[in-house]
DNA sequence: ACCTGAACACCGTTCAAGT
DNA sequence: ACCTGAACACCGTTCAAGT
């Protein structure tokens, strides 16, 4: 009890600083969903005012960013032994979980761009993966956006809606294809809506590594 | 001059009904966007109160799935002559082109998965050109998601943000990566952000459609 | 049945004024 | 420089009350 204290007790306010506010921002949405850190909802949880934040964040979409390059940190980029495919498979499926356990940062990753350094890291790492694999260069660098896009989009796709309403609707719109109208969909039925989400994922992660190896870019290009 | 009227002349305003509803959100999307398409403005648009929306629309999703919808009805589902391959890319570059020239659309799509029957069209036309070009069923089952999912992604991304702030930090940090810490980065450098949004994308589909092809799903699924 | 006004519970962002 | 309260301009959704 030496060191001097205000008079009163409080939970003691910290200091505003970015890194504290991004902080909080994380615990809060680890809490309650990305879609409640509010610049409003924030600065209840730091006891003070939104206009405060606006001396360390630009907006809103820099915060979730922010948040989510935090997060980007959690996700494993040195998976176990193996061919170099099922190593980028590990890698990227760790990404897309990291995205798909946390409501809302899918979303945030697909509007705003990631350029954050754990970002940068994931990209790094499934570089050096492709270039092991011996794809060439030039389609590693175009591929590298599609590997990533489809795990965002997926992570963004599979709980957004969160509404099993939404699912039943697309299941009956596929029952209830007529074969005359649309032939292709009735012929296939169930298949189009079939396999676990792990295992669609997982063989277009695979579709897309075979692709990128055998599609070169055109000369001009 | 012989209908009868009411006694004041007012822009007639018509009774309210689900296909009107929407049909005034398509246009005040296209005027304004679609983040404008609120149940409020709507609304005010329509001469009355929010709550009155609720008889026709479960809520503000439903609403802009419809918009999207009807908005898919302008898809160039029948493309020229050519290959499969490249009339497979033109329904794609059709789709996604719906997409980007509607800002906010995309990202609907991606979060309400669309199952109207402008969709189911769309789905239809992409399945026939996969199995005229005889991809195995099982596999374009699972490949069309892939497609239109990429499509959808790609134009969420290139206008979501919008600002060109986002892609300049993008580029800072792809120059400033270190060959020590990001040697394949650095080595990549300018090519990971070189060619159009179009030529990546047309190379984009290439590539799922080289993958689809070539990659048989697990026998056990 | 349909429609309404009002209410509840929120938003992002700016800005003049204070310390 | 940093922080604040108040304001501006909005949201989605529900519900009791009217027609």
């Amino acid at each position: 009890m030496n060191a001097p204290r205000s008079r009163r007790e409080r939970p003691a306010k910290p200091a505003l600083t970015r890194a504290g506010i991004v902080a909080t921002a994380v615990g809060l949405m680890k809490a309650e969903g990305l879609d409640r850190v509010t610049m409003r909802r924030l600065a209840t949880e730091l006891d003070t005012g939104a206009a405060s934040l606006y001396v360390y964040v630009r907006n809103t979409a820099e915060l979730h960013a922010a948040v989510l390059d935090e997060l980007l940190g959690t996700v494993n980029l040195r998976p176990g032994k193996g061919e170099w495919q099922d190593r980028l498979v590990e890698v990227l499926t760790s990404y897309t979980k990291v995205l798909f356990d946390h409501p809302g940062l899918a979303q945030s990753a697909l509007v705003a761009r990631p350029s954050g350094p754990h970002y940068l890291n994931l990209v790094e790492a499934v570089l050096a993966l492709l270039s092991e694999g011996g794809i060439p260069p030039g389609q590693a660098a175009w591929g590298i956006d599609l590997l990533l896009q489809t795990a965002t989009a997926t992570a963004a796709e599979h709980q957004a809606g969160d509404s099993p309403a939404d699912w039943d609707l697309v299941e009956a719109a596929v029952r209830n294809a007529s074969p005359k109208t649309h032939p292709h969909i009735a012929a296939l039925g169930s298949d189009l809506l079939s396999g676990s989400g792990p295992q669609r994922l997982a063989w277009g992660f695979r579709v897309l590594i075979n692709g990128t190896r055998s599609t070169p870019r055109e000369p001009s290009e």
